[in-house]
This record gives structure tokens, C-alpha cells and sequence, in this order.
DNA sequence: GTTGACCCTTCCCCCGGAGGAGACACCACC
DNA sequence: GGTGGTGTCTCCTCCGGGGGAAGGGTCAAC
């Protein structure tokens, strides 16, 4: 045991390929317990093995190499369990979502010729307690759940009461882009007193075409795809952020087929023919820091 | 609808980012309906909004591009469904194995000295009808079913029965390399006719260090670690393909808790010790077309 | 001492993406 | 008919986690 293992003996223990432990030595993840300076050549100990199975599972679970590495040195075994549970429950989330991708793929694959049911429909200006923000496509959900709470934290703080069901406007670069402004928000009749990053706001009235989407949100695109569609083939012109109202949600039950978002998207815009357009409305534009709507982009 | 959609309307709509519409006709996936000749602008309709869907799913169920595309590319329907219900079926694998990845990762954190059991034993020189041919790893366990399955049917057609569990001989450089030499088998009296790949064998005689995995195999690499640690703690040298037999698995229980491997490594070669080693013994070379087993290399 | 297996580094490729740069196209508005 | 602001084009680089090959040094069994 003078010269320890080679790193093809320590492949052959712990199935892990030779290119890999050089990676990982690289990384830092694993390092050799010697390292002849003169060949370079790796030096392995049995006692290195179970942190190369550990390694290994970690990597099998779609843990980036380098959080590994964040794991394997932090000290704390209390912050450490910490950690590793988190990723955990990431891991949870998406098995979650494959499942119910492969849900929606079977729905996808045996279309039923359900009815479009699409209304045009125009929204008040509407007074609500709201939080925005530039998100990532793939953090929204994650965003929203934490400002929604937030939200409802404010208004019970406030002792107000919701005067609608909750809701959202996305800026539509979210979706070709990957990220864009963000505002949740619930509807209350009088101001609350704006802490933090709760503002209240207007919405602008807008002219919106929307449909209803059933269920859990996972496969909300398909209505998002059916609503686009309606549109495109009426020709009409879509601008501003699209408009989703948890009807019934989350918050409302946790049995997700009963959940029913409704989805608005304004087919043109109303704000800019407001009187005093960039004035002291848009000190109350409620997207943040975009120059007022976009204009429209659709050639129906 | 003369020009039809820009790729900044289809991305809104079907919520795939305008890069991602880029390549995936690129890729041949979704061809947009047109393509302006002179201006290079792609141009969708509505009718490609439910394509991108089912793009947008396959992905998210991790199924490469190329594979979409041929699924996509294939016109009849049942062939279609075939290829689908083929890719749901390793998904639903994965999520199954991502899992138990979860459980042993869990079992690694929380370490039970477990007693190590290795027996230092000699394996007879045994008949069988086998299998062998050169595999990846990540597919030595559907490869392992299939060449299984035949074995059995060849059994079955021969009216023979097993001396004894099934078993597999696996070349290290499945796991150092990635690929290498396996070889499946079960132990007969009698020689059997070989049809096809099947052929009828002798396992060479070895000296092998032994110890049992139980339950699932998805940890089995930790029962690996345990003996290779043992091994190399004795100082013993390692030599030739690691041999496995499936004492109880899944042809005789469901209950993957109550599956029963031996894990053998030879421990010096008895192979090249054997009179007329490179020539009819060679003939008889259960591994295939290595030329016989490789040295010692553990340096131990 | 020879020799074959082993190990080293470096470079390139693959996949599925993300992002930017620079140039051109489009179209609403004036 | 201009013109400016977006939208879109192509091409390039970079990323992470791998695979593979080339070319040369090292180790130890014989």
C-alpha cells in the first residue's frame, strides 16, 4: 500500500471511469491522495472510496459538478445535510414535472377536438397590492410562490381583504427570450401601505382576449397554444404582457384538475390612448421599467 | 395571414424561445411553412402551434433532437406510437432508477459499519451456454435481459436445465473505459446445440475473492467498493473480468430487496498457470476476443 | 533490459443550449 | 417617401459533462 492505488485500480472499485477521476481531481472534487510530482501520476486510497460512490450517486442525480464540490467542502455536517436535502427536493420537483409531462405528451398525442372558447373581454383599471421583477423563464414559479406570499403576508398585516382573485401579467420576452418583467399581484380596493418590494399599483384597462385553462399548470402552454392560435386566426394584434388570473388555484385547493387560470392576452393596446400616456400614468405602470407597452409586433 | 407568423409571434405562442424555433428548424424538426428567399425571415402558420408542443415535451422528457426528429419523420402512425411509448417506457426507467439513486445516496450519508464478508474461494471450471459480446455500459443491462431471454429460450428448446444459477463475466474496462467485453451464461450439464450467438463454454477455473450484494442492483457499485477496498487492503492482485451470479434475482423474485448477487473478483490468474494456455484452452475463452486475461495491475 | 500495459497531457468532437455582435429587414409613423 | 426602432438574420464564442485519439513518459513482470 506504499504507492496506494493507480487511478485505473481505483476505477475498477468504484465504477468510475478514468476520465472521470481525472476530471474531478481537476475539479477538485477528488483529489488523489498522491500525486507523484516527477510522472504525475495518481495516487488512490481505499479510503477514498465511499466519497467517489457519493460523488458518483451526486452526479447520477443531475447535481452539477461543482455544487458537489460546495458539498464535499463544507465543514458542517448540519449544513451539509442541508444542502444535499435541498437538492433533494429539486430532484422531487422534477420528477414531478417529467410525470406530468408524460402526461400532457399523451394528451398531446390523442387530440380531442376541444372547443375553443376564447372572449374578448375588456379590464378595468384595477387597484391591487403587486410585487414585479426581471425573473428567468425557469425561476418564475419559484418567484411567484415566494412574492405571493409575500403579498398575502402584506395585506393580512394590513388587515385587507383580496377584492379579486390573484394574478399575474408576463412580459411576453419570458417566452422568447427566457426572461422579462414579472408582476404578481391581488386586487384590493384601498391602498395598503407599500413595504419592501410591495407596491400598489393600476393596472391599465386593457382589451384582452382570453380563455380559461383547466387544471394543473403544467401544461398550460397547450392553452397558451390554443389561445395564440385564436388569435392569430381573427388577425387581431397583440400587444402588452399577457394576463394570467388564478381563479381558482393553489391557494384555493391543492387538487390541481379543479384549479382554473384564466389567460388574457390584449389584443391592442389601450394605453398609450389614455390622456397623459407617459405622465403620471406611467409612474403607476405596473411592468416596471419597459417604456410602456411594446408596440405591436403581430402581421395578421 | 398572408405572410403568416414571425418567429417572435410563433415563440410567443407556443412558448419555445425564438432561439430554440432557430435550431429546431435547423434541425430539421419544424420547418416553418415559408421562408423568405431573399430576407432569410421564417414565416409559421397555426397549424405548426400543436408540432411545437410536442416538440416542446419531448424535450422537456429529455429525448434528444435528432430522436424527435425521427419520430416526427415517421409517417405511420403505429410505428409513431411504437417509438413514443419505447421513450416513455426508459423514462419511466429513469425515474425509477433516479429513485433508488436517491435511497443509496441516502444510505452512503448516513454509513452503517457493515461488516465486510469476503470469502476467498475457487471457482471449478464450469460448463454453460453464454452469450458474449462487446457492450456499452449504460446499455450492459438491457443487453443483459435480452441475451438472457435468449439463453433461456435456447434451454427451453433444448429441453436442458440449469446446474446452477445464471451468471455474467464483465471486463474491466466496462467500467474504466466505458465499453468492454460481458459475457452472460447459465451453467449446463450437457452441452447445448449453439444457435446464433449462443455458444456453449467453459468458465475457466479461478480463484476468485467473493462477497454478496443484497437487494436491488442500483447500489450494487457500493458492495463493489466494499470488496475492491477489502482486496486491495490484502494486498491482493486483481486479474481478469469480474464474475457475477444472480444467486436470487429478478427471474426468481420480483422482491428486488431479496436479490441475492455474488460479486467474484480473481485474484490471480489461474489462466496462463493452465497447461496449453494459448491454444485449445484459448479456443474456450469464455471472454472472446481478448487475448486471454489481461495482467495484474493493482500495484497493491 | 525489454516490453507491454498503464498513465500522462493536449486537442478535438458531441450534445443541447445561452448569449452576443454586426448586419439587414420590416413597418408604423410622420 | 423617409426614418427610427425593433425584429430577425447569420456567425461566433462559451458552457457542462462527457467520449475519443494522439503522442510520449512510466512501471514492473518477465
Amino acid at each position: 500500500m506504499r504507492t496506494g492505488l493507480t487511478i485505473g485500480d481505483f476505477s475498477r472499485i468504484t465504477h468510475l471511469s478514468v476520465k472521470m477521476l481525472r476530471r474531478y481531481h481537476e475539479a477538485g472534487l477528488l483529489e488523489p491522495a498522491e500525486v507523484d510530482p516527477s510522472s504525475g501520476y495518481r495516487y488512490y486510497t481505499t479510503a477514498q472510496v465511499p466519497t467517489a460512490q457519493v460523488i458518483h450517486r451526486f452526479r447520477e442525480l443531475g447535481m452539477p459538478v461543482r455544487e458537489i464540490g460546495r458539498i464535499l467542502s463544507t465543514p458542517d455536517p448540519e449544513a451539509r445535510a442541508l444542502l444535499v436535502a435541498e437538492h433533494l427536493r429539486r430532484v422531487e420537483l422534477q420528477l414531478e414535472s417529467t410525470r406530468s409531462a408524460v402526461a400532457t405528451l399523451r394528451r398531446l398525442l390523442v387530440p380531442t377536438g376541444t372547443p375553443v372558447e376564447v372572449d374578448l373581454r375588456t379590464r378595468p383599471p384595477t387597484r391591487a397590492v403587486a410585487i414585479g421583477a426581471t425573473v428567468v423563464r425557469d425561476q418564475v414559479v419559484a418567484w411567484y410562490d415566494e412574492a405571493m406570499t409575500e403579498l398575502d403576508a402584506t395585506l393580512a398585516a394590513a388587515g385587507l381583504e383580496p377584492s379579486g382573485p390573484h394574478g399575474g401579467l408576463y412580459d411576453d420576452t419570458l417566452f422568447t427570450d427566457g426572461h422579462g418583467h414579472a408582476l404578481v399581484y391581488i386586487p384590493v380596493h384601498v391602498p395598503a401601505s407599500a413595504g419592501g418590494r410591495v407596491r400598489t399599483v393600476t393596472l391599465p384597462a386593457a382589451e384582452l382576449a382570453v380563455t380559461v385553462h383547466h387544471g394543473p399548470h403544467d401544461d398550460i402552454d397547450v392553452t397558451y397554444g390554443v389561445l395564440g392560435t385564436y388569435i392569430a386566426e381573427q388577425a387581431i394584434t397583440v400587444s402588452g404582457p399577457v394576463h394570467e388570473i388564478y381563479v381558482v388555484g393553489p391557494r384555493d385547493t391543492p387538487d390541481a384538475s379543479a384549479w382554473r387560470t384564466e389567460i388574457g392576452w390584449p389584443v391592442f393596446r389601450t394605453w398609450a390612448g389614455q390622456p397623459s400616456a407617459s405622465g403620471a400614468a406611467r409612474e403607476a405602470d405596473p411592468v416596471g421599467p419597459s417604456e410602456g407597452w411594446p408596440r405591436p409586433s403581430a402581421r395578421g
